[in-house]
DNA sequence: CGGAACAATTTGCAAATAGCAATTTGCAAA
DNA sequence: TTTGCAAATTGCTATTTGCAAATTGTTCCG
């Protein structure tokens, strides 16, 4: 028979992203308890044992009732464990990434959610800052290879749009035409038929698109 | 006041792989303790709370305890934490994957470890199933671009043998001048002077190599 | 009604890569 | 010497990128 150990407390922290002013920004929100409570920290919390059947669904809960969102893209970033990143005790952090349009935040449903740059998120508590960079790495990583950025944008978008996302995500500037020529060679978007972006000055219109399939990853870069 | 929940268990499983005959293997080891005593399954146990730092450390001690290994290379996969995983109760397994050269193996310095084809590990308790499977997608979307595979050879090798280490982890051939070409160029390896492999029948003498630093990834593929 | 403006899209190559196949090289057994 | 064999290199073609220049589709202006 194991001897018992003491249980570690385990929760769910999500660093959410979206796109502010052309760059990434993580949402934090004011703690309500101690320890660190008033203090800006990650979207995160216990896992009821009670109510959450896995992980996925706690984060499903908190997302929804922390800031208001739903139907999100999220996956699971890693878990940081260890004695000291918590001062009530040994704790494991399951820390998922997730992304949303800024079109839905700028919905009233959301909470006060505090939007700061992904890059610097000023002072967090917690091992905090550390999961937003590794959050910002997997972006970054995944970016070339995915068509995760797409989710930062709303259901349909042109391709100068998208183009712009996967720019701010990757951190560098991508050629046009090679762009264009990649993402109907992959062939992971359709065309959107119908409704035209408004312009207000004179120019050729845009045509439409949207993800052919849910999120998926490709083995060439973009 | 947060109301306390039940905490749930917490554990650490690692997907120990190797190769034997030329394809991935995991290393499994009979369950000491109830539930599925004596039944075949990933290395793993309790995190301990009074002398674990961190996962890592518990990967570390369990590694050596129950395998007898020490200084593998290793990384987290992603945890995996649900109601339903362990008749224990709610539970998170903290899930790395740790590779290791054959050559170790064969020293008598580990336990008694089961070897199963990774690819068809036959049924395992809990989910170790598919966190055997999450390992193995792991290790072949990083397989190409990345110098772990090299982990799964001894310190020094040859060009070919790396190759083919390559070619098992990412379960496809790869054309040979390409191949030592793009290792040229991206300058990861050294050449190992003095110490020549002994053959059996004459042929050209290999040249041997050695990583110049720890397992990196690059972002172009292999 | 013929520009003018301007982003959206295409085109056209040159440069860099990847994929194949054939050739050359070094060593020792026969 | 000759021969066998894998190591290592070359050559060449087919793709893929990277850049820059050229078209297009619309609406506003004069």
């Amino acid at each position: 028979m194991q001897p018992e150990y003491e249980r570690p407390i385990v929760t769910v922290d999500i660093v959410l992203m979206t796109i502010v002013e052309g760059a990434l920004a993580v949402a934090l929100l004011e703690r309500d308890n101690a320890p660190f409570q008033g203090v800006p920290a990650l979207i995160g919390g216990y896992v009821h044992t009670d109510e959450d059947e896995d992980a996925e669904a706690a984060v499903r809960r908190i997302l929804k009732a922390k800031a208001g969102l739903e139907g999100l893209f999220f996956e699971q970033l890693r878990s940081f464990a260890g004695r000291d990143r918590d001062p009530r005790g040994w704790s494991v952090s399951i820390a998922y990434f997730a992304l949303v349009p800024p079109s839905l935040l700028s919905g009233g449903t959301g909470k006060t959610l505090l939007l700061r740059p992904a890059s610097a998120p000023g002072e967090l508590p917690f091992d905090h800052e550390r999961i937003v960079l590794a959050a910002r790495e997997r972006l970054r990583g995944k970016g070339a290879y995915s068509t995760i950025a797409a989710c930062l944008l709303p259901k349909v978008f042109t391709m100068s749009e998208l183009q712009g996302t996967y720019e701010t995500v990757l951190g560098e500037t991508l050629d046009q035409s090679a762009f264009r020529r990649k993402m109907k060679d992959l062939d992971l978007l359709e065309e959107v038929e119908g409704e035209k972006r408004q312009t207000l000055i004179a120019r050729r219109p845009t045509t439409l698109y949207r993800l052919k399939a849910a999120p998926s990853v490709f083995d060439r870069r973009i």
